[in-house]
DNA sequence: GAGCACTGC
């Protein structure tokens, strides 16, 4: 095979760059000889055909000489597919070693693996396969590249610090700087100090790959005086691939709009009007903002000459029917308008859309360390976001791109990458997960960005609170460790280790599970009424929690039927999900040692299972209150139930809250009503300290 | 009287 670069033969050509030695790879075309010669000649053309197959040789020469590899590459390059194979087929997966190539998402796991093992001629499963929650199709003895989600990479370091089966570790999307990415790119750069021979890749969709080569750079890795020949520079190289999407022209408006629901309206039907056919994709904030845009060009579609719109909403809360709806082919005649959240922008990929409507806005999750409340609000989008959502039009024709902000904004007051994830989410399921990979000074830690040192100490007093962490900040034997194992939120984890003292595990682990999952209610628009009316035949005056455990229990007595759930306002999959769940946590609590049992009727120590894990969230209803106003007793916030609970209106005395959300009020979801002297005795630390006694009246 | 999106042995 003369394509690949071997080492001791000649380099292929490479610029140096001025800038510290980074190096550039100049495009050079590189033609090759098929190997095919299994039927599969046009699959190999289609390969040879991807732009990053001309950077093959490079490629290879730069994981050979340099511990990390960065690689710029819009989509369509063929980065994801081709790069696995590559290093497969110059002996990166020999003496039993795997190349992982991780994703953020499970669905792109699944199919870039099928994608590669079709290419390969191979059966999923054996040399190539995947692994992400719940699904594990790997064999340990054949398979040799494996596609895995971040998240689950992170879990195997649980076992395994070193990642030591790997020999490259490809980490993809890495510009979209997820928080399980970030925290995967802070490991691995710890791991590279012990592991010189693995190579890393970072795979990156924009040149803001520029700071993660700097993250690496600075690796103190000391080398011995007499550097060895075969040790690879710890600089890492930057090669960039073209990619293939096509030319997309953008447009701005020339003044900032005010309503740009109604810019939103009017864009999309001037596209109508003048515009040749393909189909539109809207960018909007929320459930609200699209259902009322979707009336709008509904309303306008009916009247007169404008006719041939299909106006199609799309967000994560639509009915999988819904969803659809979007991916079905439009019919002729007709232009297909999806008005979505940023759901498109990452998650799903609609083909055939030719026109993009961005309204530079998005709703981000922030979380307030000092308040330790997570916020859910309508922010500016960033420069990256932009660009993404632009480069949806460009799939499959060159396409257009209508923002509906100014050109001057975009270029001079729209942030290059935005708030990144792990400064704006709460740390204590990521503080966790570092102390159990022995990770002692988190404060200390080498992050690709920190975190606010608050939203650290918070995390940290969280988890001290619950018993998992110890004075010195180590993690407690064995209810730390023991919480650590479990892949849920550390206070859930809590309650699923108390349940066993209180013997009612199989209840406790069925809420634990429901309450992972978003909601298990479908709750279209204009069904609210009845939905409420359904819920009242769940409802249990102890509240959601064991509302949710009557909705299990119906649900199994009906054989786990669709009809029920439909005939319930359930959503199907939801439930089926929380079912997998749930069978995952039993198997864990075994492990654990945690006995399965069922508390029967005894509905009190579920509930006290549940203070257990929740204690730090108790609320007491405000004396004289007439509109049901709580007041947290750990800080004295206002907080509502949220009309979505059982508990709505019913207000009993003391609660406790699952999460907390917050729009115009403080609204606490999922409710469940507590004795408050089961606060003490669940944390009697937690509640001497706090207060002195926050419990007396 | 109300719900961006992902994810986890």
């Amino acid at each position: 095979m003369s394509q690949f670069w071997k080492p001791g033969t000649d380099r292929p050509s490479l610029l140096d760059d001025e800038e510290g030695g980074v190096l550039f790879y100049s495009a050079s075309p590189f033609s090759s000889s098929s190997s095919s010669g299994y039927g599969l000649a046009s699959l190999e053309k289609q390969r040879q055909r991807l732009p990053v197959f001309k950077y093959r040789t490079a490629i290879l020469y730069l994981v050979e000489t340099h511990a990390t590899t960065i690689i710029v590459g819009e989509t369509g390059s063929g980065k994801t597919t081709q790069i696995p194979q590559f290093l497969k087929e110059a002996g990166w997966a020999e003496g039993g070693h795997v190349i992982a190539c991780t994703q953020p998402r499970r669905l792109a796991v699944q199919s870039v693996a099928s994608r590669v093992a079709e290419e390969m001629g191979v059966k999923l499963g054996e040399e190539v396969g995947y692994t992400i929650r719940f699904e594990d199709i790997t064999n340990t003895d054949l398979t040799r590249i494996k596609f895995l989600t971040d998240g689950v990479l992170l879990r195997e370091m649980m076992d395994d610090p070193l990642l030591s089966k790997y020999s490259v570790i490809m980490v993809d999307e890495a510009h979209e700087r997820s928080l399980s990415t970030d925290i995967l790119l802070g490991l691995l750069k710890k791991i590279q100090r012990r592991r010189p021979e693995l190579r890393l890749i970072i795979s990156s969709a924009t040149i803001e790959a520029k700071s993660i080569s700097a993250f690496f750079a600075t690796s103190k890795r000391h080398q011995g005086p007499e550097s060895e020949e075969d040790v690879p520079s710890t600089e890492p190289a930057i090669l960039s691939v073209e990619g293939r999407g096509f030319n997309v022209e953008i447009f701005y408006v020339e003044d900032p709009v005010s309503d740009y629901l109604q810019a939103t309206v009017s864009t999309v039907l001037s596209i109508h009007d003048q515009g040749s056919m393909g189909d539109i994709l809207v960018f909007l904030t929320g459930q609200d903002d699209i259902d009322a845009a979707v009336r709008l060009l509904t309303e306008e579609s009916q009247i007169g000459r404008k006719q041939g719109l299909m106006v199609l909403p799309l967000y994560s809360g639509l009915s999988r029917a819904e969803q659809d709806l979007v991916f079905s082919p439009t019919p002729r005649g007709k232009r297909k308008v999806v008005i979505s959240t940023n759901i498109a922008e990452t998650s799903l990929t609609l083909e055939g859309i030719v026109y993009v409507v961005d309204s530079g806005f998005s709703k981000q999750r922030f979380y307030n360390p000092i308040s330790d409340i997570e916020n859910l609000v309508v922010a500016p989008i960033s420069k990256a976001s932009a660009r993404q959502r632009a480069g949806r039009a460009g799939r499959v024709r060159p396409g257009k791109c209508y923002r509906l902000y100014a050109e001057e904004y975009f270029l001079k007051e729209m942030s290059a990458q935005g708030i990144l994830e792990i400064q704006r989410s709460n740390l204590v399921s990521s503080v966790i997960q570092l102390k159990a990979l022995g990770i002692d000074n988190i404060l200390g830690f080498d992050w690709p960005a920190s975190p606010s040192p608050e939203a650290m100490i918070r995390a940290l007093e969280i988890l001290y609170s619950l018993g998992v962490l110890d004075n010195d900040a180590k993690l407690t034997s064995p209810d730390g460790f023991q919480v650590a194992e479990i892949p849920l939120d550390p206070m859930i984890s809590k309650m699923i280790l108390a349940s066993n003292q209180f013997g009612c595990s199989e209840e406790v682990i069925t809420i634990a599970a429901i309450l992972s999952i978003q909601s298990i209610w479908i709750s279209a628009r204009g069904t609210e009424k009845e939905l409420d009316e359904v819920k009242l035949r769940f409802a249990a005056a102890e509240g959601d929690h064991v509302t949710f455990l009557n909705v299990y229990k119906g649900f199994i007595r009906s054989n786990k039927s669709s009809k029920w759930c439909h005939k319930n306002f359930i959503n199907y999959h939801a439930m089926k999900k929380a079912l997998e769940v749930r069978e995952q946590l039993r198997r864990i609590a075994q492990r654990l040692g945690i006995a399965l049992k069922s508390c029967e009727s005894d509905i009190q120590v579920v509930r006290k299972a549940v203070t257990a894990g929740f204690f730090a969230n108790a609320c007491r209803l405000e004396p004289y209150s007439h509109n049901g106003m709580y007041k947290t007793v750990r800080t004295s916030q206002e907080v509502y139930i949220h009309p979505s609970s059982v508990l709505f209106r019913v207000n009993p005395k003391w609660v406790i809250y699952n999460s907390l959300v917050s729009t115009d009020r403080q609204y606490m979801r999922n409710v469940m009503s507590i004795d408050p002297s089961w606060l003490r005795e669940a944390a009697p630390h937690f509640y001497q300290h706090q207060r002195p006694n926050p419990i007396a009246h």
